[in-house]
DNA sequence: AAATGTGAAAGTCTTCACAGCA
DNA sequence: TGCTGTGAAGACTTTCACATTT
């Protein structure tokens, strides 16, 4: 039932999964494809035909248990379990996510923390363990980590996520506004809030509202 | 000469004149598609029509002209010029983003941060002034700001949505963990953590693993 | 020789429209 | 009736391969 799925269906389904979870809350026990499509920016049609990927989980004249669904697709997403997740690079950013609450309620632990600043290695920022940056390896692998998450300058990015694949984990999220490689069996996301701007800059400055345009 | 070009195209060139500006700094002047492609994690030949999208301004024979190329992309994005920007919400995260130099750097002036807490209205986080809420209408007007980022927590996060749209922003960038919505002619991006974590669980959980992207 | 720029082909994703079910 | 599930059509994107230029 696993077969390639595009980048954006899995953005949508995942947007799709964080409005379920606000659905379950409000009470609603059905939702349609039309109601999901109005709160995601997507068309009905889209929604179905995402869901349809995996098989059939709608009731016809209904729409879809708010709560099945949510299994459903916490099942796919492989979310129904834990994750053991690790910062390389507590500085600014680092620290940010450490306090960021809802990694823990979404079911990521952040068992370490890596450093090479003195002052933090032994410490803890909210709540989690600062480490020396030698003993990525040796905690990597005691703590099972799967998850590395690279919060480090620049410069020390790519180092960083070598030493994280070459640890075991099986994905990495960077933060550092860098590109940087990983084997083939690691998966590998990166978030740059300056590229975003920068993106946001191109739709403002293209689509900027007031240049015509090539003809449709 | 405007089209309309697609999210990944989008988001290929900012990979690229992030790309750019690294060879400037290695002292590289010529640059081909392959090397690009190499690093970026593309492939040559998508490289040259995400650029030949804008015109041609490659050298046969030789590649593209760094500079030339980091300038023209520049114009493209609407980056040849400074951005005025604002902060909604200035906790862990919005703090954090107050002092990521890299912003002003890049040309984004954040000129005003805003918050509901006492104890921050009227301080400065990293040099940028915190304001009540309440001004955020003033100070976006006088200060014309185009940019609004949005760092509240998730229940805030709509009503900064309308209010910085309502006081005349371009465009909003949100981090907050929640679905906003903004009038048509604004622009809009979300970045949030916990769902690209859990996108990257997809991938770890899904057989056909190898989202490895290339690159520098 | 080396690398661009680009039509055309191949491939992917989205939308349409409606059969089928509750 | 209302809404899902889905083939088929249409739209869009990527890849191929080669003529063209330096």
């Amino acid at each position: 039932m696993r077969q390639k799925i595009s980048e954006s269906a899995v953005r949508r389904l995942s947007v799709y999964l964080r409005l379920l979870r606000t659905l379950e809350q409000e009470g609603e026990e059905l939702v349609s494809s039309r109601e999901l499509a109005r709160r995601s920016g997507a068309t009905s049609a889209q929604v179905r035909k995402d869901f349809s990927l995996f098989g059939s989980f709608g009731k016809r004249g209904q729409g879809y248990d708010v709560r099945e669904l949510t299994v459903r697709l916490e099942e796919i997403f492989g979310l129904r379990r834990r994750w053991s997740v690790c910062l390389v690079g507590v500085g600014k950013i680092g620290a940010a996510l450490l306090g960021y609450g809802d990694l823990s309620e979404r079911g990521f632990d952040v068992v370490a923390g890596f450093d090479v600043s003195e002052e933090k290695i032994g410490s803890r920022v909210h709540g989690v363990p600062v480490f020396a940056l030698e003993e990525l390896e040796r905690i990597v692998r005691t703590r099972q980590v799967e998850i590395g998450i690279i919060a480090t300058p620049p410069e020390a990015a790519q180092e960083a996520a070598d030493r994280l694949s070459a640890a075991g984990v099986s994905g990495v999220l960077n933060f550092a506004p860098v590109e940087v490689t990983v084997p083939r069996d690691v998966a590998l996301r990166t978030m740059d809030v300056v590229l975003e701007l920068e993106a946001l800059c191109y739709l403002l400055t293209s689509d900027g509202r007031s240049e015509s345009k090539a003809s449709a």
